[in-house]
DNA sequence: ATATTTTTTTAGTATAATCTAAATCACTAT
DNA sequence: ATAGTGATTTAGATTATACTAAAAAAATAT
């Protein structure tokens, strides 16, 4: 695995996340806007990420990212999740104080600390958004799930995760009661703007908009 | 508190620690050493730094710390004394392993970070090597002690810390059983070279050089 | 098919942290 | 009092990351 530089790891994990997993193709725009600077830089950065090997660049055509690329970025990624899991079960942070921190601590490099950090938190299998931790050989286990508001009306299942893990989010989440566990049912579905009526942990319902929804993860049940 | 860059933060901390706590001046050719960069890099950063106003800078004749500038140290050295600690009691690091990760952990920014990591390991006072951990404020609780070669024959006293933190001094303190705790007591002082005879924890004597003694600090007792 | 718009890249600049080589200052020893 | 030595600073270059402005390529619309 080639050495990134601070910089190169946050485009590098970028390009992973918007290419779902090394599906698709990324555009220099799309980069630019997650990472908030220019298309510019952006540029510049394809070119370094390009010549280090773990991103496949053609000029114009914007990037995949490589198998070695996938490598590293899924280690860092591990390394954020498992600090994630860390802050909140034992440093009692809650799940919309979390990512900041993460985002620094990700990029400290000791695979000692990394994997006695795993064994310590008991080799947990899913961070506290639900998003499942690789494995130290980047190994995933990714649990079928489908965002709410694909849900018809009816259907039931379990919150497994979210989308969207910026405070804001997650604090609304919390005052509704929609913690990852929670059981859901999907009540009514409004045809005009597909918002949608939720009857939560079979108590209370709850009326959220197709956006919301559309940031909470689900495993179908019925 | 201005705030500083990630090698700002290592040059204050060399400077604080090379001044003996603000205590003394330092020059450019120490710093130098102790940071493995050139002089030239040193007067360069000497500048930034007293922009800063953490550092007092008379070109030519070094430098000493500002309050200002005590105190960024001190907070600095809060969150790397109290990572070694995490490492040390959490994850099950050797007291030699901590030294280097503790020195990446230390500038993570998060006061809330600190302060629950603080909580969560009991309010330690000491961290690994026995080195004090100032409290939030910068108080430092200093326990008097002194470097095992200047006890007389016949004095005793409890081993409390090492100045030395690197991995090949530990190790071997680790082999002969010099550990933090340990009671010792000076059986024989050899005028020529100053190397020493110790009895450790009334069992097992001991022979070891002036310089490895000097590394080794005492809280006398007799 | 061509013109317009959008996206992307290139060129040139800035800041941070480092280096080497050269200049300058301070101290010491005659 | 001055020459020499060592310490320190300055000048100029390099690498990493970002920026703005301008140029170029690709995509879209007429
Ligand atoms: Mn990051
Ligand atoms: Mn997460
Ligand atoms: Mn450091
Ligand atoms: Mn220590």
């Amino acid at each position: 695995m080639p050495s990134l530089t601070y910089a190169e790891e946050n485009y590098l994990k970028a390009i992973y996340h918007l290419s779902d997993g090394g599906k698709n193709n990324v555009s220099t725009n799309d980069l630019s806007k997650e990472m908030k600077t220019k298309p510019a830089s952006v540029s510049d950065m394809l070119r370094k990420l390009s010549e280090k090997e773990v991103i496949n660049y053609r000029k114009y055509y914007g990037v995949t990212i490589t198998e070695e690329g996938k490598k590293s970025a899924l280690q860092i990624i591990r390394k954020h999740r498992l600090w994630e899991v860390f802050l909140v079960e034992k440093l009692m942070f809650s799940w919309d104080e979390v990512h900041d921190v993460a985002e620094e601590l990700e990029h400290i490099k000791s695979p000692i600390l990394i994997q006695r950090l795993d064994d310590f938190l008991g080799n947990p299998k899913y961070d506290p958004h639900g998003d499942p931790i690789p494995d130290e050989f980047g190994d995933v286990k990714a649990r079928p799930r489908l965002p709410l508001n694909e849900l018809m009306v009816n259907d039931g299942g379990q919150i497994v995760a979210v989308k969207d893990s910026s405070a804001a989010f997650l604090r609304y989440l919390d005052k509704v009661g929609a913690y990852i566990g929670a059981r859901i049912k999907v009540l009514d579905k409004v045809e005009f703007d597909g918002s949608l009526e939720i009857l939560v942990d079979n108590k209370k319902t709850l009326f959220m908009s197709k956006d919301v929804a559309g940031n909470i993860l689900i495993m179908q049940t019925s």
